[in-house]
DNA sequence: CGTAGCATTGATGTGGGTCAACGTATGTGG
DNA sequence: CCACATACGTTGACCCACATCAATGCTACG
């Protein structure tokens, strides 16, 4: 690992209090691996093994069942994830695949157990990385339940919007599964919100008026401040 | 409190664990309070303060947005709430209503929070907590984005059955809440189950094949095992 | 009794899924 | 350098799930 990549670790809100002597420990015991894209890194329904830390690349993380599939979130650097698993020794719920090339940082689980154990600033930062994730999650179901397709596109183009654009970092289908849509319905939603003065050019989305989207998107603390 | 809700309380997952001495400060430091039906605990948006474990009666974590509303889950005797929000001290991301007549045990923020420092089993145990509401919130969004309507009752009911029969404990309008959908769509989706054999008495719903309504609920141990 | 709230049913509308066709970009091999 | 293949995005036609609106019956409760 690069000494620059080991300090951006370091700064992270789970690693940022531990001990140095621990935070070592964690490295060390830890594999930094590269990946190719469209990998699967982790399946649903295995044993949780590693704690993974996404150091370069991005990973999606999907779930299926019953023949249908959709995307839980987006992963970059130098974003955790699979915590939960690790924590109660259970089975993955989500499966995880890497959306581009990738180093992921894979720390086994017993040494995160361990280092909890000898490390309350560890223990307290891990729960709150937890609570996070919980909130997170709690506002994606909220979103999900309480707003359509349209919405959901909106509220997720204003939290990415920079200097009035959005880079769209993934495939459209991606997307879509991500705003639990359809590819087709994706595009129709972006028709829709050519209303509000949005303008598609490929990947890229420019928001001409933030106010008129806003109005529509409605967008709330309460849903729309994920940590991710 | 009676002694054996202070014993059904200690047996919990999260307090079991921790030492007499700090459980004993816990329920000092905190309140019981009994409720009436349909009374709001607490708001959304409003800053944390309490954690609640529900000692008698039923409470309905809502949420609304935009003029929509909709139930996130139900905690019975002898669950907990708003753990997260306690832990990050930040605002309620849902609302809590009686459903019926209620007591509450209100344990202070900052006992908590005292006493997560001071004991790390129960830090553990609060950490296992956490990672296991997180769980079920995965769960309850897989569950969303993967299932029809119909799909989502069937196996909320494999999951209450019990000798072959589910007693439902709320109003269906609210049960409609809870699993998404209207209750006009929740009597459509009850009708569908017909052809599995379930025969809806009032609130009294009998599985006459459990078999039938399996396969078509394709129920999951990655969607269903939830803990609450 | 009378009234209010809930469950159910029917009629109808809409959001979103499905299927098919087509354009475009990218990449490959001749 | 060009034909061709492949995959993605978009659009249109159609259909299904679910929401909405309205009417009715039921039950509980004052």
């Amino acid at each position: 690992m690069r000494p620059e990549e080991a300090d951006e670790i370091r700064t992270l809100p789970l690693f940022r209090d531990c001990a140095d002597a621990h935070f070592t420990t964690l490295l060390e015991r830890g594999f930094l691996q590269r990946f190719p894209p469209g990998l699967v890194l982790i399946h649903e329904d295995d044993p949780a093994d590693f704690l993974h830390v996404v150091v370069e690349g991005m990973v999606e993380m999907v779930t299926s069942h019953a023949g249908r599939e959709t995307t839980l979130g987006f992963v970059r650097p130098f974003g955790t994830f699979i915590l939960a698993a690790v924590l109660t020794d259970q089975v993955y719920l989500q499966a995880a695949r890497t959306l581009e090339k990738s180093r992921i940082l894979m720390v086994p689980a017993a040494a995160v157990r361990d280092t909890m154990r000898a490390d309350p600033a560890f223990m307290t930062a891990v729960t709150r990385e937890l609570a996070t994730a919980y909130r997170d999650t709690v506002m994606e179901l909220k979103s999900q339940k309480l707003r359509n397709g349209a919405e959901r596109l909106a509220n997720w183009l204003l939290r990415h919007e920079r200097d009035g654009a959005v880079l769209i970092p993934v495939e459209k289908r991606t997307l879509a599964a991500r705003l639990g849509m359809t590819p087709e319905n994706l595009s129709r939603a972006f028709a829709t919100l050519g209303a509000c003065n949005i303008e598609v050019q490929g990947p890229k989305v420019l928001l001409h008026d933030r106010g008129a989207l806003e109005k529509l998107a409605k967008p709330s603390p309460l849903i729309d401040d994920v940590s991710t």
